[in-house]
RNA sequence: GCCCGGGUGGCGGAAUGGCAGACGCGGAGGUCUCAAAAACCUUUACCUUCGGGUGUGUGGGUUCGACUCCCACCCCGGGCACCA
């Protein structure tokens, strides 16, 4: 037999899989237990790289074990293919993004057959494919349909580079646009957003149901959505006379039982009372500075929490509707209009901006919780009436305490959620002027892109009847696939598509340019993969009842937000509309690591990838695929390494020539020489050994490998299955007489089956050439294992002495507690000497602890 | 500031509270060869007066026994953040 040549075996057994149909889902035998893997589809930005390498490698090994245990395995793939990357590069090379996005697709592609994953090719789904958006575009009909869908004016972010709005989600780091990295602007449009914030409570609440899902990607989600439990207290302006008017202005706080400390009121700069209240006073002129310094200062500038906080009076004045105090209301650029009401209690003494803000504008800082070791509160215990209006501190307390000068509420517990601020919410409601409320930072989902490569919103402009939706009979809009954006065509510039009929009155009307946010696509696209030729709906009810939620989600952490959080927004209102009967998407979720180069992420603008190609053209698909499982648990970064890659090549190549080795047959190098492991001469007493260790490791290994796939423990897997090869290069050092035929035999196949979900070409190649089986490897029944065989008759337990190890002893495995107690104890002697034992505690199978 | 991860040989990394460093890479020595490559074998935490001693970021603690559990701290990575 010759060596192993993976450049000839994997493209030919990847030709036979595919015209065996192997990797379609059994749907046919709807009696086996179904099981969804799914990893994030690609965006075909370009050619394959080694991060889609581990991420689909993770996945591969998931699907093919799991359809060895006797599953229907649903395991697809698919592109994510609208987008902004594609327009930008047709302006480049001159070109249109549908040509540039099919030629990425065909050749990624050709990549992923090339590495051998198992995906029901039949299902593939293009989101940038009529067949696909024209769902979506139905979908955005179900949710405007359930007044899940709204345009209208707010502040956004601008991306000035990438020339379009993104949303919240999209605006990552410092303020910067998560694909090109610019700065973002802040500007007033109108615009279409998806109502996620319907959902946030329970977005945050099911959060506790995921159990499968990493803890970090939890908290993160639970941190963007930012619930805040508090109240809303209505403010009444007032002269300056301290006469109340009727006009209100309300506040959210966290922190209601701090409102006797109140001793200012602030409003954010761009607050539409501002221009109003200023208008023609002395303050106009210091107020009008503040406010076009906000508007100047970038979000980035702005967000930076130690800048000295600018702000002016207005010269108007509120009333504290708790104690019918008069305050002041000022401006400071550091209220946000777009969180709470834009309006803001100022309480510094019990919060550090507003303590910092009031000692630069030399306002009052009345204490009102003070904590009961704080010198200060045997001062002020019980005490009701204000006697202090300036705190002793350096800086504010926000942590809980006791109230002090806060009339009957004196003497109750303060701080967050406290039973202070519920008696004072209480007291409020009662009066009407404030109540519960619950605040989310979770904003809006802005949907609408200005851009040419993405799914047509379904809505069209009619001068009479306003924004009417495209009705569903006439769906898909379709989207003209030859504009030319080399030449700044646009959507408008298409007559054919923007100039229509308004399906309501008839009269001329135009059609929505703006597409959606690429994140729709991939919002829903692992609920198509269920029924992905349907043409009367997105998918049927019960076909995708039956294989969601998906069982096994992996893909990069950098989605942990945006399309994790999407898609579970997508799920839980296509459910309310009632399309589906689930509440997540993705039961058990796998963070995949990068792959890093010299502790750099691997980009082609660094100019430091790894291209995978090249790899499999040195080494074959099935080491890189191995390697990559190898080098780092998967939820870890990887540091890419040649020399490893060469390692397990020589693995690879090692257990190629031991299985034919078990089959008696020799292998040889190009030159003739002999590569298979020599006869060492040993006797039937050895073999007698050698049979019996390898009998052990083969029952040892087949139950490592099972359960570190099961815990995607790849890593170990694959240590334990180079461990058993290592014991069978032992075993194959007898002579061919010496050899037990079948158990060789069985080491053969447990090998090449262990090995089958990592590297299927070499484990097929073997299962049918080396071992002469029929069929496929990959329809094999996983290997089972008897526990009680990997274990030895005798064993070696370390004997301790005082937490010491300081002998050994060898015992059968089965022996009794006393029996071990008295063998160590004898074999520790020289060491107890004539020391009282005061204590022995045995750990069966691992060692003896003795205390003298 | 708040919240998550993580710190183990020269390197990647192993260890349900039970012999730290599995497995692999790299290194050293050897077999084969005219030679080399490949393959195979041996060896490889540190110190040592060869008795032994020390070692999983630091300092404490619990335990017969701690990389693992508890407390405090240091460092690295990530998320959120003038969020009221």
């Amino acid at each position: 037999m010759q060596q192993y040549n993976p450049l000839e075996i994997e493209p030919r057994q990847q030709a036979a899989w595919e015209a065996a149909g192997a990797d379609r889902v059994r749907e046919r035998e709807a009696d086996l237990p179904s099981y969804y893997a799914l990893e994030m589809f690609p965006y075909p930005s370009g050619d394959v790289h080694m991060g889609h390498v581990r991420n689909y490698s993770i996945g591969d090994v998931i699907s093919r074990h799991k359809r060895m245990q006797g599953f229907n395995v649903l395991h697809p793939i698919g592109w994510d293919s609208f987008g902004m990357p594609a327009e930008n590069a047709a302006i480049k090379q001159e070109s249109t993004p549908a040509a540039w996005t099919y030629a990425n697709i065909d050749r990624q592609k050709a990549s992923l057959k090339r590495l051998g994953f198992s995906y029901d090719w039949s299902r593939t789904v293009i989101t940038s494919d009529v067949s696909y958006y024209h769902w979506g575009q139905w979908i955005f009909l179900k949710l405007w349909e359930r007044d899940l869908v709204e345009r209208r004016s707010s502040p956004v972010n601008w991306c000035p580079s990438c020339a379009t709005v993104l949303a919240n989600e999209q605006v990552v780091g410092e303020g910067v646009c998560w694909r090109c990295k610019t700065p973002v602007e802040r500007k007033e449009l109108e615009q279409w957003f998806f109502k996620i914030t319907n959902y946030a409570q329970e977005l945050l609440d099911d959060l506790a149901t995921l159990s499968g899902w990493p803890e970090r990607v939890k908290q993160m989600q639970a941190n963007w959505i930012g619930r805040s439990t508090g109240a809303e207290i209505d403010f009444t302006l007032c002269d300056a006379a301290g006469n109340p008017t009727a006009e209100q202005i309300t506040v959210f706080t966290t922190r209601p039982d701090t409102l006797y400390g109140c001793s200012f009121f602030l409003l954010a700069p761009e607050h539409p009372l501002v221009a109003q209240f200023v208008s023609g006073t002395e303050y106009e002129a210091e107020v009008a500075r503040v406010v076009t310094l906000a508007a100047s200062a970038t979000a980035v500038e702005r967000s930076k929490g130690e800048r000295v906080k600018s702000g002016a009076f207005t010269g108007r004045f509120v009333i504290n509707p708790i104690n019918g105090e008069k305050v002041p209301v000022w401006i400071s650029d550091y209220v946000m209009m777009d969180y709470g009401t834009g309006a803001v209690m100022a309480v510094p003494s019990g919060d550090t901006r507003d303590f910092a803000f009031a000692r630069t504008y030399g306002l009052p800082i009345p204490p009102v919780i003070v904590a009961e070791d704080d010198p200060l509160y045997a001062e002020l215990a019980g005490v009701q009436e204000r006697k202090l209006t300036e705190v002793p501190w350096s800086e504010a307390y926000d942590g809980p305490g006791i109230m002090v000068q806060s009339s009957p509420f004196t003497g109750l517990a303060g701080g967050k959620d406290s039973a202070g601020s519920q008696a004072v919410i209480d007291a409020l409601a009662a009066r009407g002027v404030g109540r519960p409320t619950i605040n989310f930072r979770l904003r809006d989902w802005l949907i609408s892109r200005q851009r040419y490569w993405g799914n047509p919103i379904p809505a069209i402009y009619c001068e009479t009847c306003g924004i009417v939706p495209v009705p569903e009979a006439d769906l898909p809009v379709v989207l003209p696939m030859d504009v030319d954006v080399t030449r700044g065509e646009t959507l408008a510039s298409r007559s054919e598509f923007y100039e229509v009929n308004c399906p309501r009155c008839g009269a001329p009307a135009h059609r929505e340019t703006d597409t959606m946010d690429t994140f729709t696509c991939s919002s829903w696209y692992y609920l198509r993969y269920t029924d992905p030729h349907n043409t009367t709906l997105p998918f049927a009810r019960s076909v995708v009842d039956n294989w969601m939620p998906v069982d096994q989600y992996i893909g990069g952490i950098e989605h942990a937000i945006l399309h994790l959080l999407y898609s579970r927004f997508f799920t839980k209102a296509l459910r309310d509309a009632g399309l589906l009967g689930f509440d997540e998407p993705f039961e058990n979720l796998l963070t995949q690591g990068m792959v890093k180069l010299n502790g750099e992420v691997m980009s082609k603008s660094k100019g430091n990838v790894v291209a995978p190609e090249e790899m499999i053209a040195r080494y074959g698909a099935d080491a890189l695929r191995v390697y990559i499982l190898f080098m780092a648990p998967p939820d870890k970064d990887l540091e890419w390494s040649q020399e490893g890659l060469e390692g397990i090549s020589r693995f690879v190549n090692r257990l190629w020539r031991s299985v034919f080795d078990l089959t008696g047959e020799v292998v040889y190098d190009e030159e003739g020489t002999q590569l298979s492991i020599y006869d060492e001469g040993l006797d039937a007493a050895a073999a007698a050994a050698r049979g019996k260790e390898l009998n052990r490791e083969l029952h040892r290994a087949t139950a490592k490998v099972t359960t570190d796939i099961e815990r995607f423990n790849f890593n170990t897997a694959i240590s334990a299955i180079m461990e058993l090869l290592n014991t069978t290069q032992g075993y194959l050092k007898l002579p061919l007489a010496l050899r037990d035929a079948a158990l060789a035999a069985r080491a053969a196949k447990t090998l090449v089956l262990l090995i089958a979900p990592m590297a299927p070409h070499l484990a097929e190649e073997l299962w049918q050439g080396a071992l002469g089986e029929q069929g496929s490897v990959h329809e094999q029944s996983w290997p089972e294992y008897d526990p009680a065989q990997a274990v030895a008759d005798e064993v070696e337990l370390a004997v301790q002495v005082n937490g010491k190890v300081k002998a050994r002893v060898t015992v059968a495995t089965d022996a009794s507690e006393d029996e071990i107690r008295s063998a160590a104890l004898e074999a520790a002697a020289s060491v107890i000497e004539d020391r009282d034992v005061r204590k022995v505690v045995v750990v069966p199978g691992k060692l003896v602890s003795i205390v003298v």
